[in-house]
DNA sequence: GCGACAG
DNA sequence: ATCTTGTCGC
């Protein structure tokens, strides 16, 4: 069985390579990603990951990639990646363009050990990332006031800024953002409010969520056939 | 000791 | 993290 204690170790050497900085190239291209699974209460399961790549600024959808197989790790709060990061690593390398900037539906640095699944999927892709999460996780912050684009920042133990709480939509909960790799909180809070359309959650990752819906639906199908 | 705890 | 339905508030 999985050995968290372990893990825990590996994450603790894996957060000396997060670069938090301010990011170097241009955005041409963002991408998003989730997963889903077959039965979400049981391990191990067979999960589903998605990305899928926009033009940036205008957020045209460009592609659209799925992979399928068996998670044999559970979910445990503050080892998320252990569990999505094989499949989403398989998915990933199916794009055929990479992106500049990828959106992870979780915490980056925002995390115990600052090793959230946007920076150790950052770290082992070599790619930048940008953690967007539903709810919070590590650190403090207050409430962001209820404007579209207001948000707060989210400190650590010892002061530092690791993320923001940002309100993408007016009488609807915040999301919480943080960097994964290879950029800084002002740049990720940037990215991920210039993703927002009309809906609470940016488009990279509400068009993966959506997407997965559909080839859920259609596998749950042949597996009774 | 107790509560909190991404997906 | 799933699915489904109804209800409430803006």
């Amino acid at each position: 069985m999985f050995n968290f204690k372990k893990a825990a170790v590996a994450q603790q050497i894996l957060r000396k390579k997060v670069q938090v900085k301010p990011l170097e190239t241009s955005i041409n291209y963002v991408a998003g990603c989730d997963l889903t699974f077959l039965n979400p209460f049981k391990t191990p399961t067979v999960g589903i990951a998605a990305f899928t790549l926009f033009k940036y600024p205008e957020l045209d959808l460009i592609e659209k990639v799925w992979i399928s197989g068996e998670v044999e790790i559970p979910y445990v709060p503050g080892f998320l990646a252990f569990r999505e990061i094989p499949l989403l690593v398989r998915a990933f390398n199916k794009l055929s363009t990479k992106p500049d900037i990828v959106i992870v539906d979780g915490h980056g640095i925002a995390h115990p050990r600052r090793m959230g699944v946007a920076s150790h999927f950052g770290v082992v892709t070599g790619t930048p990332t940008i953690g967007c999460a539903k709810k919070p996780l590590y650190g403090n912050f207050s409430p962001p006031e209820n404007r579209k684009g207001a948000f707060s920042f989210i400190f650590d133990e010892e002061g530092k800024r690791i993320g923001a709480v940002l309100r993408t939509k007016v009488n609807v909960k915040p999301v919480y953002v943080s960097p994964g790799h290879l950029i800084d909180v002002e740049g990720g809070l940037h990215l991920v409010y210039n993703c927002v359309k009309s809906y609470r959650l940016p488009e990279p990752t509400r068009i993966s969520h959506n997407f997965l819906k559909g080839i859920r639906k259609q596998l749950m199908k042949n597996n009774k056939k």
